[in-house]
DNA sequence: TAGTGTGAATGGATTCACAGCC
DNA sequence: GGCTGTGAATCCATTCACACTA
């Protein structure tokens, strides 16, 4: 089975099992079950399985799974079994808070470049990495070129995140983590995932409303 | 139909629908159709028709939709017709650039109130709002009662989360909004969002990796 | 006994097809 | 002609039930 047939829901499912499965190692163990790692992400014991069982067989009736090794293969199926050089633009509040978000180096993303187009700010380094100056936005496709980066985090405001969008994919990008809260759009050679923390607030905002 | 019923994606949907609304009626436009909306955010225009269907009609045939009522129908669905009072824990880099974040004042979301127990930072102000100090996390019941709020944002590190969490539900809190990198558990009085940043790295990598 | 892996059944969401309206 | 609203059909994900194994 090819991992682009794994479901799009378990395949977020599987960031999950990973992130468990690291806190599971720090405490020492050695195996779980589908019914513990259930418990701890309260999602049922079947359905772990069944998502563990798209990419072959690894645990051990009576056991559970080796954690180790299925760290590894969960790891080989996101494509973090490598590190993934990543660009950011957007040097505001909310861009320099994610260069200094550790949580990204864990998992093997460096941030090798940050690009703004404020006079005020390029040149400058960022708090987080004094190596790294914020460059003009026309400098990415000399960065990709040269860092070899393939993934970007956009942070910019919302009327500018088509175009630098549009600049990320000619200078050869595949893949965008975009916040700015609106829809964009890029060629089939790229992906883009969103994330509108608004919209996160909207929908906690709904289900609160609901409970009520 | 209580609004309880709409489908979990389909309530998402509707957040991106209401983005999309707020644009088009900044560029002055009245109506917008079922497949315009759909072309701005690839989704198929049946299913935007299904999910306005869910609470009532609203479209004209051969016109589409008026944005200023479907917008307003869709902000009393989503609970945001009226502001809600909110408070973060955690005054780290993520919190503070969530702190400034504009997006959510925009939304109806009103910070009202920060809370850390580094010692360092208790009893500074917040850049964004200088009204606004930092106080320990024990003045969560006080603050929770005197400005009446119901929403929490989390962005504290992953082994302290649950503890934030039990204390926000035990002081009356009915959403939290989870930014740290671990599944938290809360009673059925209370609702959960997360929002993990490297998990969206990871799912991002995977489907880069599936492209190629 | 404790636990996996999986075909079959179920439940939900999306898409299709089309009647009806402006 | 353009567009909505919706039952029917389809598709897909989750759950059930159980054979199997350490």
């Amino acid at each position: 089975m090819k991992s682009s047939d794994i479901p799009a829901p378990a395949v977020h499912r599987l960031s999950l099992y990973l992130r468990e499965l690291e806190n599971l190692r720090q405490a020492d163990r050695r195996t779980v079950s589908s019914r513990q790692l259930g418990d701890a992400l309260k999602l049922t014991a079947t359905q772990i399985r069944k998502d563990l069982a798209y990419f072959g067989q690894f645990g051990k009736p009576g056991i559970g799974y080796d954690i180790e090794a299925l760290m590894g293969r969960i790891r080989r199926i996101l494509g973090t079994d490598r590190t993934w050089n990543v660009l950011l633009v957007g040097a505001g509040n909310l861009g320099m808070a994610l260069s200094a978000y550790r949580g990204f180096a864990k998992k093997g993303f460096r941030l090798c470049a940050v690009f703004d187009d404020d006079p005020e700010k390029i040149g400058r380094p960022i708090p987080a990495f004094p190596a790294i100056f914020i460059r003009p936005v026309c400098d990415i496709p000399i960065a990709v070129r040269e860092k070899d980066i393939r993934l970007a985090i956009v942070a910019v405001p919302a009327h500018a995140a088509q175009g630098v969008a549009d600049a990320l994919v000619g200078a050869g990008v595949r893949g965008i983590l975009n916040f700015a809260p609106v829809s964009i759009h890029v060629t089939a050679t790229a992906a883009v995932t969103a994330v509108d923390l608004a919209v996160q607030l909207e929908q906690l905002s709904f289900q609160v409303s609901a409970l009520e």
